[in-house]
DNA sequence: GCCACGCATTGACGCCTGTCGATGTTGACA
DNA sequence: TGTCAACATCGACAGGCGTCAATGCGTGGC
């Protein structure tokens, strides 16, 4: 508020920079979209979405991840289970095989959730 | 490796889910926008930005963020680092302050890039 | 009923990361 | 020149996370 010559008292301690105009992010909303984030935040599980979102049908079986990925099958199914959890894919049983399907515009909302307060469209 | 069945030999180990029709993300691809991602997926960083985007002007300096974060000054430092260093906003130095200003389109650019290999618009 | 197969879970290990106090660096001012 | 303020960097610590081998759990076929 105040400038260089201005003998401020009202501001106690901060006194150096431009005021808040509009709202800020709740500290419950970024720990939600943060852990939302971090689920997508790993090279794995991005080529996982990847791969399914290529499959015919957008689904695809636990089989057909673990070659791609060049990793164990337990640490797909643990990042499967991440993303499920995010609400990114959903799991499906089909005999002996877990059929995993991309959750159609979950990133789409994540996207507009953060330029919705981060001001990407302004 | 022969079924008990069919006699397929042209798919050598996995035959049980239906085969790739689109692209995959390379991996070079899926470790830069995971570590892009991994800027955003904090808590702290998703406030820091959203109070920079909130000032007016879009810029703010270090003292008026340590306090709405309630965190130290070396850790929000930390955390503007980070996010210079994903692009997602920029540092001035002016006199003794250090202005941080959002880059305009960075969110909305990995948006519409996950998109495009997600499938989120399809 | 038993075995093979696909997948999930567990436990363990190493690395990365968020946080802080202490210290360094730079610019403004007397 | 010396001092103070704003910010960055360093070193250290605790907790989280990605990864794997080993194991458990259903399902389908013999």
């Amino acid at each position: 508020m105040a400038l260089d010559l201005l003998p401020v008292t009202s501001t106690a301690s901060t006194d150096c920079c431009s005021p808040v105009t509009g709202s800020t992010m709740s500290a419950e909303d970024a720990e939600r979209t943060a852990r939302t984030l971090k689920a997508l935040a790993d090279p794995a599980r991005l080529r996982l979405l990847s791969i399914i979102a290529a499959h015919d049908g957008g689904e695809a079986c636990v089989c057909d991840l673990t070659e791609p990925v060049r990793l164990s099958q337990p640490t797909v199914s643990h990042h499967l289970k991440v993303l499920t959890e995010a609400g990114f894919v959903t799991r499906e049983k089909r005999g002996v095989w877990a059929y995993y399907t991309l959750v159609p515009d979950a990133v789409g909302e994540l996207g507009a959730h953060l330029r919705l307060h981060l001001g990407g469209v302004r």
